[in-house]
DNA sequence: AGATATTTGTTCGTATGTATT
DNA sequence: TAATACATACGAACAAATATC
């Protein structure tokens, strides 16, 4: 077992190679996820043990435990001690990926503008596919959320509150939909907008005509899409973005820089 | 002489409390971050030594090595061997950003209609904010970038390069974007649907009809970018992103599970 | 071109923490 | 409570890469 570490030739293959070349730990990460691949791992499977991958990959421990933590950090899977423990494939879940995602727009200057070009663009869409489809215990969920800004916000904290609320509507909303890719981009979008309002960047005075008005618009939502009326819903989206659009670029300043700590769990 | 010690003010908190109480590679991961944060830390800009930080936060090198990669595979470091080497911050790109976003669809279900529906609401406002933008040096960049299919394919894997070489153009229009968010997502389809041409999952034979239409298509719409155009270049870009729809989805199967190898550096 | 110093990269032995039985 | 199985953490030694002289 106990290799004298003499041979300083190509060593004996151990099964699959570990792609040398770059640096060992993400080569390590590389082969265990085209492993997870072949077999056709799901969430939930477990991954061979430490001192197994250790010994089937031909790296020392410390790489093996910089592979996982690597594959832990893209999300795909979690570590777990005690008997029975180690590493299961797990699924990466939205928050997660928006957090990484966040990343890649942190030295970027993105504007309040930038945001609602997009929200105009992809949640009316959103609604108008989610009509047809929409359960009652969905329209529920979106009315629990709406209770909480029912009422004039009495403080400035409240306030905030209601705003955060408002963005899990339509949170809510993007996670309902069909198609991963739309739910995902309309869910990091709001994300963004909530990471603003819990930094307190933006929202800094009280705004009643932005309260009231969506929820109006919100009302008006429900009854479209209960009524399974596809095109009445895209419609009041549309209408219900655009001016939510011109409020807050009233308001805005130019935001930057805030979007490394979204998530960090 | 190593370190500037003199300045009094910011540089003499070397690292902030080492937060323990969770694993604490993440812990570290994030201490770190937040000093990045902290000290304004730029692209270019090199993080303290490993023995450093090893000093600083009163960890041991394992566990500032698993930080690091976790920092490295979220996109944010990048380290070098050698004198003058070390963690150095740097930009996460974009393509970078689309592996690791891909991994959450991983264990979805994500069909060509899918991607055609965001494709369908976002690329025509790409080009609606283009056209009054453009330069000469990006048109040409387009022009360079269709060269590549002008004429027929001889043989199927010229096919296959040609269809690659049109989601390039795709690609390079979406890297034009003034916003980010919306360059980026136009940017991260055009990756999915490309990684699918590559992995020749689709695109099984000959489709003369799409290379013309299309080549068609992007002439109209390089004429209508260079006039400033916007209502056009958006007219004509919905046109197109339709018929590419139309045809796609006649030839398209069930797309699964090919996401996870997308980028994969 | 080659020697050397600097810095990260890798390994192994050992000890500790944690969850199951 | 004790025993067991597993990840987690530490530290010292060694290897590889690379800039500088």
């Amino acid at each position: 077992m106990k290799q004298p570490a003499s041979t300083p030739s190509t060593e004996n293959q151990p099964l699959r190679l570990p792609a040398r070349g770059r640096n060992r730990p993400q080569a390590v990460a590389e082969t265990i996820k085209d492993w997870i691949i072949e077999n056709g791992l799901a969430p939930g499977d477990r991954l061979p043990q430490e001192h197994q991958l250790i010994a089937h990959l031909g790296v020392s421990k410390g790489t093996v435990r910089e592979a996982l933590r690597v594959l832990e950090t893209q999300g795909l899977i979690r570590t777990r001690t005690g008997p029975g423990g180690g590493a299961f494939i797990t699924e990466l879940g939205a928050d997660h990926a928006s957090a990484l995602l966040a990343n890649h727009f942190f030295f970027k200057e993105i504007s309040i503008a930038h945001i609602y070009e997009l929200r105009i663009a992809l949640e009316p869409q959103l609604v108008f596919d989610l009509a047809p489809h929409i359960t009652e215990e969905q329209i529920d969920e979106l009315r629990r959320r709406m209770s909480v800004y029912t009422a004039p916000p009495a403080s400035i904290e409240e306030e905030r509150q209601q705003r955060v609320a408002e963005l899990e509507f339509h949170e809510a909303l993007a996670g309902f939909s069909d198609n991963p890719l739309l739910g995902f981009t309309c869910g990091f979008l709001v994300r963004l907008l909530k990471d603003l309002t819990v930094c307190k960047r933006i929202y800094g005075q009280p705004n009643p005509e932005l309260r009231e008005r969506g929820l109006s618009y919100q009302e008006q939502l429900i009854s479209a899409l209960r009524a399974g009326d596809a095109d009445e819903a895209r419609a009041i989206m549309q209408a219900h973005m655009r001016a939510a659009q011109r409020i807050m670029l009233a308001q805005e300043a130019q935001v930057t820089k805030a979007f490394l700590t979204i998530g960090d769990r």
